[in-house]
DNA sequence: CTTAAGGCCTGTTTGC
DNA sequence: TGCAAACAGGCCTTAA
């Protein structure tokens, strides 16, 4: 599943196809899925950038309205760029100097083209919290902000309190900072343990290029096919019965906000009375 | 305002 | 064996 490190190695491994080519065909047929793809056509690329999930191909403006515009492209659960053309292709993106293919199974990604900046119905990209890499994401707010949150992996899912955090990393946060999924309202303590989880597994993954996760369709892939290197060290998720790499407890997995939950219930045990 | 739940979507896995 | 039901899940919409 696209979280913030599978975007940020997709940005990273596609700016070198795109920067600087003109966009000559946004191609698919689903309008209302892929909104406003034909105002990308004839545009210059002039960088691309990441938001949360959220990828962005800058374009220049155009002759005829010297506007600057965005295409916004969200992966969803199994989108992904290609070089070649396959069975689950969607949009077909040709630039003058070559094609990219769109592949997305289940068909949650999105995309859009909307004027610079213009993010008018897409409220969790208004309502986008800091860059967990960034120097806007901070300890003290994200503390104050925990502190009267209710439970805490939901929470983290909402991209309020902080942006690209998904499932997998959620999970993988919540163990590293040994704290139980359905903890609320989390103490100074466990706050700032969360804050430092949610930078290091963030940083950490983007430098292996994100996770790959076995053969089926949620499988994230880079463009030409290379895995990311992350999903090995997973301690938690998809490791339902395993013994807990901190202490040997299996790992439980329960459904939590309808989202597969995993964690260890003796490193993170639910706290039921307030700390006084 | 907030929080919760349903829906989207389809290949794969599980269960009868 | 074969088919139906459950499952995966990010985010939007609707409801409370």
């Amino acid at each position: 599943m696209p979280e913030l490190p599978e975007v940020e190695t997709t940005r990273r491994k596609i700016e070198p196809l795109l920067a600087g080519r003109t966009i000559l065909s946004v191609a698919h047929d689903a309008p209302h899925r892929y909104r406003d793809t034909h105002l990308a056509h004839g545009r210059q690329v002039s960088g691309l950038s990441r938001r949360g999930k959220y990828l962005m191909l800058h374009l220049a403006a155009a002759e005829a309205d010297g506007e600057e515009h965005d295409l916004i492209v969200h992966l969803g659960m199994t989108g992904g760029f290609r070089l070649e053309e396959g069975p689950h292709t969607r949009v077909t993106l040709t630039t003058d100097a070559g094609t990219l293919y769109f592949h997305d199974p289940r068909r949650f990604g999105k995309m859009a083209v909307v004027p610079r900046g213009v993010y008018a119905g897409m409220p969790t990209l208004l309502a986008m919290g800091p860059e967990p890499l960034s120097e806007d994401f901070r300890e003290e707010e994200f503390v104050r902000l925990a502190a009267t949150a209710g439970a805490v992996k939901p929470w983290l899912l909402s991209q309020k309190p902080v942006s690209g955090v998904g499932n997998i990393y959620a999970d993988e946060s919540l163990w590293r900072a040994r704290i139980h999924p359905a903890q609320t309202r989390l103490t100074p303590e466990e706050a700032g343990r969360l804050y430092h989880a949610v930078r290091d597994v963030m940083h950490e993954a983007v430098e292996a290029g994100g996770s790959s996760l076995g053969d089926g369709l949620g499988n994230y892939r880079q463009h030409d096919g290379e895995p990311g290197a992350f999903q090995t060290r997973h301690a938690v998720y998809g490791h339902a019965g395993k013994p807990c790499p901190r202490c040997g407890t299996p790992i439980q997995k329960i459904v939590l906000a309808q989202r597969g939950t995993h964690f260890c219930p003796h490193c993170q045990p639910r706290r039921t009375e307030d700390p006084a």
